[in-house]
RNA sequence: GGCGGAAUAGCCAAGUGGUAAGGCAGAGGUCUGCAAAACCUCUAUGCUCCAGUUCGAAUCUGGAUUCCGCCUCCA
């Protein structure tokens, strides 16, 4: 498959380094706080490319870190009062339930800064004796960023350009203004490990070198945008300079979730986490919507983005329903399918796929789902033709090429029924719409209907919609679901029912 | 200042030299007691603007405008 490196600036063929096995390591979180909607979407397009690479038939391991010690967890330890492990161990918690929530697949390995101290500790020590680093009289550990002459291939920057920049200022024991810190010496009262330098704790960068050590060279080392540099650029310095290979064959860097088309930042006040968006909206909504764009491009968060997303997802859910209950028939008859279907259907073949290798166009692939939507209500909408054994055949192609999608993308694997009215209850609740009176006034109706009170019944009907209920009639009675969308009137948007906090 | 990315219909969004996928919204039709859903048809002579290369450009080149990101912790 085809996949853009961030550091060629190219779309490239993956070729695994060990034939049949691919590994690769995503830059995890810093687990100070609950994470927010730009780590979904970098653990969804990590875990879309598993998922894929995975059906490919090749053996991926996948490796994720925790940064489980670091200034922002000691500063939330400190103003909470709490113990830092303790606030880590909270945070790593509410990334798995999140994440689990989303539907990301665990990592094969896990591994934390805390328990890597030894393997980072030896890097600091190798690096050293090589003379590509050095410990200062305080107990800080520096990377001597001269002495590795690519320093910049990954982020296209020299090192002279990073020094015309303003904002560089010489630390005191810095040999260059540009050497990054691998070890820093313990302040009173932080936690510390033992080391050759005295008691301190890690810098950032030299983690993730030292946790990726056994896999090397990496096929993909991936991340968010924002990781290239420092943080990718620092890690190839280390271990390069360190283990004299190459750290990864391939870097693949997401773009950001963004709110109003800027970045989402605490600063901006523009931050939302997955908690808040999963009071409001279903798990597989928020996975649809950061999905169906393509992970290089920025996505802009809007509710409203999001109720598209809901429409989309319940097109596919129903067209699924449909599917399942026209396949229930006992009997079928001979009838052939007209030509433009079949002939369609057979175009459709490796779509799906091919837009997967293509760099991961997840967006075009679901265009390719919801070709064969169309094609299949068409098919389910005609008595003649959803009889058919073609039409059958069809159909189960259908539900067994959706099964594939849900393996790779993991959406549109519920049981159909129980999905939309999920969704429904997800809707009722967003909206505040009371169940039990929509429930009273849909049988007043029936029974209005019943005695052909065809006034009573519309006059119903209206009542049930000014509360954003739709009522639809179905030779096995009534249904009902909610409009979709109020439309923005002359007078602006409707009230927004989403109020996440 | 340095480096990079993006501008495609009312909205979201694919498309990386061969004549604009898909979703939502909108119009007409079929179905329906009337609706809704579903289906069918239609909806960008044009892809920010200006030049250029080419038989052919949303796609390549040069320039302009606007927006965004990184250069400090950040997915």
């Amino acid at each position: 498959m085809q996949l853009y490196n961030t550091a060629s600036r190219a779309r490239q063929e993956l070729v695994p380094v060990r034939p049949g096995k691919v590994y690769m390591y995503v830059c995890g979180v810093t687990v100070y706080d609950l994470c927010h909607i730009g780590h979904a979407r970098s653990a969804l397009v990590f875990d879309v490319l598993v998922r894929h690479l995975r059906r490919k038939g090749l053996d991926v391991t996948m490796v994720r870190n925790f940064t489980d010690v670091d200034d922002k967890i000691i500063n939330r330890a400190n103003s909470e009062n709490r113990d830092w492990k303790e606030v880590a161990e909270t945070y790593i918690r509410a990334f798995h339930e999140d994440m689990d929530a989303l539907g990301v697949l665990r990592a094969d390995v896990e591994p934390r800064a805390t328990e890597h101290m030894q393997d980072i500790i030896n890097m600091c020590e190798e690096l050293i004796r090589q003379g590509k680093a050095y410990a200062t009289p305080s107990g800080d550990v520096y990377f001597r960023v001269r002495s590795f002459a690519q320093y910049g291939k990954l982020s296209h920057r020299s090192l002279d350009d990073m020094l015309a920049g303003a904002r560089v200022v010489p630390g005191e024991e810095k040999q260059d203004p540009m050497d990054f810190a691998l070890w820093k010496a313990a302040k009173p009262g932080e936690p510390f490990w033992e080391s050759p330098w005295g008691q301190g704790r890690p810098g950032w960068h030299i983690e993730c070198s030292a946790m990726s050590r056994p896999w090397l060279p990496l096929d993909i080392h991936g991340g968010g945008m924002d990781l290239i540099f420092p943080h990718h650029e620092n890690e190839i310095a280390q271990t390069e300079a360190c283990c004299d290979c190459e750290l990864a064959k391939l870097w693949m860097h997401n773009a950001f979730v963004q709110i109003n088309s800027e970045k989402m930042s605490k600063s901006l006040g523009n931050f939302k986490t997955i908690r808040d968006i999963l009071a409001s909206w279903l798990p597989e909504t928020l996975r649809y919507f950061l999905l169906s764009k393509q992970y290089r491009s920025p996505v802009d968060f809007t509710p409203e983005g999001m109720d598209d997303a809901e429409r989309a997802l319940i097109r596919v859910y129903e067209c699924l329903e449909q599917t399942k209950a026209g396949l229930a028939r006992a009997k079928w008859k001979k009838t052939a399918l007209p030509e433009d279907i079949t002939r369609e259907w057979a175009a459709l073949g490796r779509g799906f796929d091919e837009a997967m290798d293509d760099d991961l166009n997840t967006a075009m692939a679901m265009g390719h789902v919801f070709s064969m939507v169309r094609i299949c209500n068409r098919v389910l909408e005609d008595k003649t033709l959803k009889a058919a054994e073609a039409a059958r055949d069809l159909l189960t192609d259908f539900q067994k090429r959706m099964q594939v999608v849900c393996e790779e993308l993991g959406l549109f694997g519920q049981e159909p029924a129980a999905f939309l009215a999920a969704m429904r209850d997800c809707r009722c609740a967003r909206l505040a719409i009371d169940v039990a009176r929509v429930e009273e006034l849909l049988a007043a109706r029936a029974e209005a209907r019943a005695a052909k009170d065809f006034a009573a019944s519309d006059a119903l009907r209206d009542e049930l919609k000014a509360m954003h209920v739709e009522v639809r009639d179905t030779p096995q009675g009534q249904t009902w679901d909610l409009l979709i969308a109020v439309a923005p009137g002359p007078q602006g948007p409707a009230p927004s029912p989403h109020e996440p906090s």
